[in-house]
DNA sequence: ATCTTATGTGGACAGTGTTCACGAAGAAAG
DNA sequence: CTTTCTTCGTGAACACTGTCCACATAAGAT
């Protein structure tokens, strides 16, 4: 049996949680209140320290649940709606791709969400992948490192699948560097087949050519273009990186 | 004449630019403490809005300062000392290039380079292309856009050269969405050859994985890696990007 | 009915950026 | 040399911020 105290507690918990990421769609991590957010619940601010340890556990919630949100909605983009585990908060994404698409196809989708998802909550981006919080450091077994290694699996998945079918080529470097050797042992044990150090390293090289085009976008470096022109350079960006990886 | 009191200003203004830039140094954009620059000046809070009107102004003169000093150091490992107004503060650049060496190699060590600061300034990296700082925006017209400027042209100048000695070849693409030939226009009037709008658009996607890595990294999202590894990575990642455009 | 534990509060402390009235010192004009 | 004007710098204040602590008030358990 539940009592009537712990049902408010977890009440409050979710009412404080969303209050958080209310904000954070205003505001900017930087500027994220906590006191802001104790008067939007109705409480005091001491009070908030009896649910989440400071600001610094504000940021750990937020930046988990940002992870956790942005890997539903790649894991949606290539057609794997089996993966995510809540429904219902991701349920409209814009480009779901049939589980039974061409690889390629469901990589460009997944792809094309990690930008779509970056442009729509601007702030979470920064959370997530801009500088660390004055000094705050995410515990390192902790829920947010579970969440950022889903995203990732996330986004090397479909490449990984394409890789597989036959639809990317990736050339056998012919000395591959040593620490190569035991990034592709991490994400081998990730993958149902080993991966060799070269697939390995262009993933995450395909990993940066599409988060430093959003990122660069988001920042503004790409403001004297007009607003479908950046759309376009995308597009242009994405298909260059596909070109370069075509078999034949 | 300069008289005893205009004197006094312009030392006092560069006391509190150092100051600024060797907070910035440790505590990054955001907990930069106006106060404690009047501390270490010796001056109080109030006294130093006759010099810098507010924290936004020392934040776009800090700004500014990141754009021209990374892009001094890109015109030097290209070999191109002529292009920096002031040497001496960029006098150690580690690896400047000879304005003789072969056009691809000055493309490699400007990429370096573009890694090796924004790993030794990460806060100035942050600042330059984070998350803007709380609604700062910056003036259009302003010092602060020109030094940008001149940073793009710097990391565009390299590659431009390689592709015009045939060491670079960017295939046409065969419909070059209409939002980028405005963007070949605006690139072509900085550079002495108009470029068609596969090459702007290719540069861009450059710069793209130059960022991306180079953030990604700075973020922590290679963490679980050792650190020689990302520096093999890196490596990895720029050849496999130029043997995209090798001609042949 | 008593005891224990969780919950919430107001007050305080040390910070922050910014504004304002006011005094002191340099520069210029009589 | 004296007066006027402008710049410089200050201390106090205001409205914020995150965090901590003693204290009262409830709920749950014995």
């Amino acid at each position: 049996m539940v009592g009537r105290r712990e049902a408010l507690r977890t009440e409050l918990l979710a009412s404080v949680r969303e209050a958080a990421r209310d904000q954070l769609r205003a505001v900017g991590p930087a500027d994220l209140s906590l006191r802001a957010i104790a008067r939007d619940v109705g409480i005091s601010p001491a009070g908030l320290y009896r649910y989440y340890d400071g600001r610094d556990a504000l940021l750990t919630m937020l930046i988990t649940d940002g992870y956790t949100d942005l890997a539903d909605h790649l894991f949606l983009a290539q057609g794997l709606a089996e993966e995510v585990s809540d429904l219902g908060r991701t349920r409209q994404v814009p480009e779901a791709a049939d589980a039974d698409a061409p690889p390629l196809d469901r990589l460009r989708a997944t792809w094309r969400t990690y930008r779509t998802w970056s442009l729509a909550h601007p702030n979470e981006f920064h959370l997530l992948f801009g500088q660390p919080i004055e000094g705050y450091a995410a515990p390192l077994d902790g829920a947010t490192t579970r969440a950022n290694a889903r995203m990732a699996r996330a986004l090397v998945l479909p490449a990984y699948v394409a890789w597989q079918s036959g639809d990317l080529d990736v050339p056998d470097l012919a000395d591959p560097p040593h620490g190569l050797h035991r990034l592709a042992e991490a994400i081998s044990e990730e993958a149902p087949v080993p991966v060799s150090a070269s697939f390995a390293a262009r993933t995450l090289a395909w990993w940066s050519v599409l988060h430093g085009a959003v990122a660069l976008e988001l920042n503004g470096q790409f403001r004297w273009l007009d607003e479908d022109a950046t759309g376009d350079l995308f597009a242009a960006t994405l298909e260059a990186t596909l070109d370069a990886a075509r078999p034949d």
